[in-house]
DNA sequence: TCTGGGGTCCTAGGACCC
DNA sequence: TCTGGGGTCCTAGGACCC
């Protein structure tokens, strides 16, 4: 049997943990830059506002209902990300961290452990040690877990957060129950296309023929329908290193000189020469790609990427700029006004096993200079030493409601008055 | 005025090999 | 007039996830 636990509006409930005040009213949190909803309480799901909803258009409604609004904390939700792991680690050896806020469990060995007691147990253990409220769901195989879980969700009172499919005729019920366009692994365009073909529930995607899913959802669709069948097709994967490293942002002002974009893109490939450090990989490729505002259907539009294979494997901020740069140079174009831009780093190595080339090497002295350098921001503050070309002034993001730090920064940590 | 960011996997088709 | 067969590797683009 496989569980899968997954935190109840997870950016939204934690928020409310050192705010009960907040508890019972419609409260959202803002992408970077505040830009548009990426979590929503039960409250404010029910007010209407959708998933995505770009902020400045539901102003009036946020005021209408008193909407807490909050700036995404990203330092605070992924804390307690890891403090829910942790409690839930404790139930299960075979753990997969999925996301931020949900987790498998292969429940292999557990035939006379009472999976219900066991689900609601995990749930308590959860809500005690950090205040979040996480529904579980537990089946055959993943993807039935994931239906589960939905019930579960669904239905808090008559599941009390934990549900349980084993038997054929339960499992039945439940495919009848979903909808095609909420079965995981089937997005927007599989949803329409199955839909045109008579094929509104789970259930009839099963019954569908091996070969037709094969030939128009590939071999990923083929494993689903599998899982979703019953028959164990999806496996706990290994968290292993990441394959690509990206940071990109919108722009909170447009930008219109190469100036602009090469200090900002400067930035991007130093941060991701950092995370690449973290990981004790190497890249040996770049891309950086530039784009002006998508929403002005007025203004003339550009957008344009380029990858530059690097001439040695490498995560040195100072090499990583400098081929960010040139490659910006290449597809930087003046006359228009720039909204985002962002820098991928691929091809990975580990940092211990390295190719030497004839001529161009790289300089090892970089090494030492990164780990001073990771050290200094660590202590002192990100980007505190910074390269010249990320330019002088601090980028900050718009974050007009941010919450505290409540978990990460002493100065945050919460006073009780007695 | 203001519209997120960061990932994964698969496939078709082109370029190449003998 | 007739023009093989069997492979591998790479990449762009499209689907999906949170």
């Amino acid at each position: 049997m496989y569980a899968l636990i997954d935190c109840n509006n997870f950016y939204a409930s934690c928020e409310r943990i050192f705010r009960p005040d907040l508890i019972g009213l419609p409260l959202v949190v803002l992408s970077n830059n505040d830009g548009c909803v990426i979590a929503r309480s039960n409250e404010a799901k029910a007010c209407g506002i959708p998933m995505g909803a770009a902020a400045f258009q539901y102003r009036e409604l946020f005021k209408q209902h008193n909407v807490q609004v909050f700036s995404a904390n990203f330092a605070l939700y992924g804390d307690m990300s890891n403090r829910v792991m942790q409690t839930l680690s404790n139930y299960c050896i075979d753990q997969e961290i999925y996301s931020i806020d949900e987790c498998f469990m292969k429940l292999d060995g557990y035939d006379f452990v009472d999976l219900k007691e066991y689900g609601i147990r995990m749930r308590e253990e959860v809500f005690r040690n950090t205040g979040i409220q996480v529904s579980v769901g537990i089946a055959p195989t993943k993807s039935l877990a994931k239906v589960a879980n939905r019930i579960a969700k669904k239905y808090p009172k008559e599941s009390n957060g934990c549900h349980v499919m084993r038997s054929a005729a339960q499992i039945e019920k439940a495919l009848k129950w979903l909808e095609i366009e909420d079965v995981w692994g089937i997005g927007r365009q599989h949803a329409k296309r199955l839909f045109q073909l008579g094929v509104d529930t789970a259930y009839d995607f099963t019954k569908l023929s091996d070969q037709w899913v094969q030939k128009n959802l590939s071999i990923v669709g083929l494993r689903l329908k599998r899982d979703l069948s019953g028959i164990p097709t999806l496996d706990l994967e290994e968290v292993e290193n990441k394959k690509n490293i990206a940071s990109t942002r919108s722009f909170d002002v447009n930008y219109t000189t190469f100036d602009q974009v090469q200090e900002r893109v400067s930035t991007f490939s130093s941060s991701c020469s950092e995370k690449l450090r973290k990981q004790k990989s190497f890249c040996s490729s770049i891309t950086v790609f530039v784009m002006t505002n998508r929403f002005r259907v007025e203004q003339v539009q550009y957008q344009n990427s380029i990858t530059i294979d690097l001439p040695f494997a490498t995560n040195s901020a100072i090499e990583l700029s400098k081929y960010a740069t040139v490659a910006l140079r290449r597809i930087f174009k003046e006359g228009y006004a720039y909204k985002k831009a962002g820098v991928i780093v691929s091809n990975f190595t580990p940092d211990d096993v390295e190719q030497m080339t004839l001529f161009d090497n790289r300089d090892k002295r970089h090494d030492a200079l990164m780990k001073a350098l990771d050290l200094m921001n660590k202590q002192y503050g990100q980007h505190t030493v910074r390269l010249a070309s990320q330019g002088k002034k601090k980028w900050t993001m718009r974050q007009e409601m941010l919450s505290p730090c409540y978990t990460t920064k002493l100065k945050d940590i919460i006073t009780i008055k007695i």
